[in-house]
DNA sequence: AACTATTCATAAGG
DNA sequence: TCCTTATGAATAGTT
């Protein structure tokens, strides 16, 4: 009997010693899992891909869905409250106003992208969206005409209205 | 000493035992996450919410949302798999493609609006941006034309086609 | 937060 | 893949 029990924290190398402790650390990790859920009342969604690319998943609310719509909204609180007016040079009351909607725009999107597939949307959410998706073009076009990082000043359709 | 280690799973009522447990426990399975990952190259995403609703999260790629991309990939592949032909009257192998296509893009946008934000991007980004949005906004339309779930046919006039 | 008795997870082998 | 078992790891209860 060799040394037992010992972990080298490295990838394991030999494909089949790699499958088995995937095996059996997989089973162990969503166990783990579920007992936090369990003993301590709390929301845990798991994702594990396996090296050949099947897919195991543990939530503890219905649907892991939820819990990541949770983590966008979570991320998304903290990002707004973070980013208070972080680039400030030339900046007067309308380019902040265009800041601040840009962001919300985004936050908006992202939401619609994650919490809905459009395959399962109709057409009054298609619309909906639509517009959205439009208006957050019109904001980036806007935003071209007041940025050139890469030295060359951008064409613009709408307000040649610079810094 | 009363019995030790033994586990009753079910929640504990306690409000400070179940923090410690709470405490104790996340970093446990954060650890069997992360040996998870590197000793078998799996690909790991973990969320966990305590109770108070602070937030925990560890992904093995570099992004959380990366992993859950996969994963809404993996299940709409799952879904043509075993649904093969649910809601089918007008398909054709084009339509199949479309809707898979759909995914895709809604993933990439996703992730765009939440990794980055609009005021941070340079015009190469800008660009990109908008190209993603753009054909965003051309499968919305090409899926108008397919549904009409209230009836109407809907129309599009709209077309952003210029940078 | 640290300690320790105990249970639990699991590596190696069959 | 499943079973066994020695060993290391995790952790519940205590301080």
């Amino acid at each position: 009997m060799s040394k037992r029990g010992r972990v080298q924290l490295r990838r394991i190398e030999d494909k089949t010693s790699r499958q088995v402790r995937f095996s059996k650390r997989r089973s162990g990790l969503f166990k783990k899992a579920f007992e936090l859920a369990v003993l301590c009342d709390a929301e845990v969604a798991l994702l594990v891909f396996s090296p050949g690319g099947k897919l195991y998943e543990y939530s503890s609310s219905s649907r892991i869905e939820k819990t990541y719509s949770r983590y966008k909204q979570f991320m998304s609180v903290e990002k707004d409250a973070n980013n208070v007016n972080v680039n400030e040079d030339a900046d007067n009351m309308q380019n902040n106003c265009e800041d601040s909607s840009n962001s919300n725009i985004l936050s908006d999107i992202a939401h619609w992208f994650t919490s809905r597939n459009i395959d399962q949307m109709g057409a009054a959410e298609l619309d909906q969206l639509q517009a959205v998706l439009m208006e957050a073009l019109r904001r980036i076009k806007f935003k071209k005409t007041q940025v050139s990082p890469t030295g060359r000043a951008l064409d613009l359709n709408e307000d040649p209205e610079d810094n």
